[in-house]
DNA sequence: CTGTTAGCGCGTTCAC
DNA sequence: GTGAACGCGCTAACAG
């Protein structure tokens, strides 16, 4: 791999020259530009970019940290983020955090010491007051996730709205007894329970403590949050869950029962997952516009990275509620 | 953020020193390795990445180049990956290339402009020329995909045997007339072919050509798949399709012409991907040994890195067929 | 044990 | 329009 210094003493000029014609910019005489470019092309020159970067002190490679690259949720977000990137001469890097508070520090350390100019966390281990402390020196976004004390830019959608619109089409639906599987300690989880919440009440209903039931993000969250349903007295007829992949966790083991959906159990779920629209029963959801949440998540962490932002910010973009087969009964 | 020179004056050494202390290499006196130590706790100091990885040209980064971060198959790939990295001091970065040549470029500029110290694809859209010109001058591994021109090391199963294993437990089960939906292009889908193609002959039976149909990749493609076989005179009893999303689609194509599976159509995925087990029926399918795919791919990275390693090179892993509900008729 | 110095590869002032 | 020289922040070789 050749150096500018090679390509300049092969082309009879300066590294300053080749470095203008490089960057275009700088004035430099057509015969001269094309004479270096010539040798660039011959010695098929590539500039070191760790030189570059030392010497510009930025990257432009933004980070984006994922808990785990399999929730398909993301790769949406993700392909927002990068147009984004890309069309602003950015790029985009992707680590995994496994929820791992060490192998995130290591992360954040790529942003402290000048390897990515930026970090976008769409989960994070860290304690809110460190992480604030982190978003005070340096260019981070948060998308999809938050707490209320976070002083970061944030770009989600309306959760409570969300959970409400999901609760009230399962109320429309003649459902009086509506159970909730969620998850513990996630700021998203919360608001869409208390949109849960308000529904039920300002139906007239009256909110039943023991139908909010709390397990993991996963399939087998949802499994287990159907069996301490159903050991109750008067099981639900219909249950909102907190994610696609609960929701399918909910049915598989409803099915287990011998029990039927939707005809004798609703299914609402959340984020309108690839796995929604292709299970059987296809599962009625919230649809999140993951691509625009990933574009505007970039737009403002550029923003930021150039100064032009401050830092205490919330953006809530449009959600839609998609009807499938788990909330509509078959005529049979 | 304070840099080297500034700790140094601070602490009243030289950056020699302090460089010292950092890396824990050279001697000092714990006396002054006390003093220095105090100052970069003080200073909340941290090196900068880009001078040192200049000053040493290597990043200790690996890049890992995937398709999309959306296919579930490859996250537990990943994590193998990365446990490897970081037990040797390594850290991983993931791009998404879209299979668009463009941007698969321009993180192959990463490598070669020096920010990462490797790149491991799972998956290319360059020509196999380039790509082992490529291959030839900088570290590069395979994982997973591949054809037989390609010159570097390459991770894999034996897809031949998974796909002939495939076959024969439907056959076992007394199908004869089976069915593959399988992709084009794509070394590793010709070699289960040819497994496909084997367990039907040494039984005894005939390859009908219109039983191998090719599609895309995905859940939709499984969906024509099924569509293209059922719409032959004689469609086939059972199905092996090349990965388990296509399985999926292909299941629901199924049901939706009021067919059970697999009472009336049998069918085999691939991958063990996480629907696999959800969906309903669980899907008999291939698993691969994907956490020790991904560490063996990156142990061969770091080999290669060292300079230990030839270029051409094969790695099969052990591969297992797991049987779930929709191969085994249930009495009904 | 410690400091001085050179240079990794590049971009950029400032002369000319 | 072009080149010489400096420095980004760091590590390593050498001298003391």
């Amino acid at each position: 791999m050749p150096t500018i210094q090679e390509v300049a003493k092969k082309a009879g000029v300066s590294v300053a020259t080749v470095s203008r014609v490089l960057n275009d910019n700088g004035p430099v005489s057509s015969n001269t530009r094309k004479k270096v470019q010539g040798v660039i092309d011959e010695l098929n020159y590539q500039p070191n970019l760790l030189g570059r970067n030392l010497r510009r002190s930025e990257t432009r490679m933004i980070l984006v940290l994922l808990q785990n690259i399999s929730n398909p949720f993301y790769s949406k977000i993700v392909k927002g983020m990068e147009d984004t990137a890309h069309e602003n001469g950015y790029n985009v890097l992707i680590c995994n955090t496994n929820t791992d508070i060490d192998l995130e520090s290591i992360y954040l350390d790529f942003l402290k010491n000048k390897l990515v100019d930026g970090v976008i966390f769409t989960c994070t281990a860290m304690v809110t007051e460190e992480f604030n402390k982190l978003a005070k020196y340096y260019p981070v976004v948060l998308c999809n996730e938050y707490n209320k004390d976070i002083k970061a830019p944030i770009v989600t959608i309306d959760n409570e709205i969300a959970g409400y619109e999901a609760t009230s089409h399962l109320i429309k639906l003649g459902h009086k007894k509506i159970g909730m599987i969620s998850v513990n300690n996630v700021g998203s989880s919360y608001d869409r329970m208390k949109g849960y919440m308000r529904a039920i009440e300002e139906a007239g209903l009256e909110v039943n403590e023991d139908y909010i039931v709390y397990h993991t993000f996963s399939y087998k969250g949802g499994m287990r949050g159907i069996k301490q349903l159903f050991e109750l007295d008067e099981p639900p007829t219909a249950v909102f869950c907190i994610s696609d992949l609960i929701a399918v966790g909910a049915i598989k083991e409803l099915k287990s029962k011998g029990l039927r959906v939707p005809n004798d159990v609703a299914i609402v779920g959340f984020d309108n997952n690839s796995i929604a629209p292709m299970y059987d029963p296809s599962i009625t959801t919230i649809a999140q516009p993951r691509y625009d949440i990933g574009k505007k998540t970039m737009e403002i962490m550029l923003q930021r990275i150039k100064g032009n932002e401050n830092n205490n910010h919330i953006v809530k973009l449009e959600h839609d509620l998609i009807i499938r087969e788990s909330t509509l009964p078959s005529v049979d």
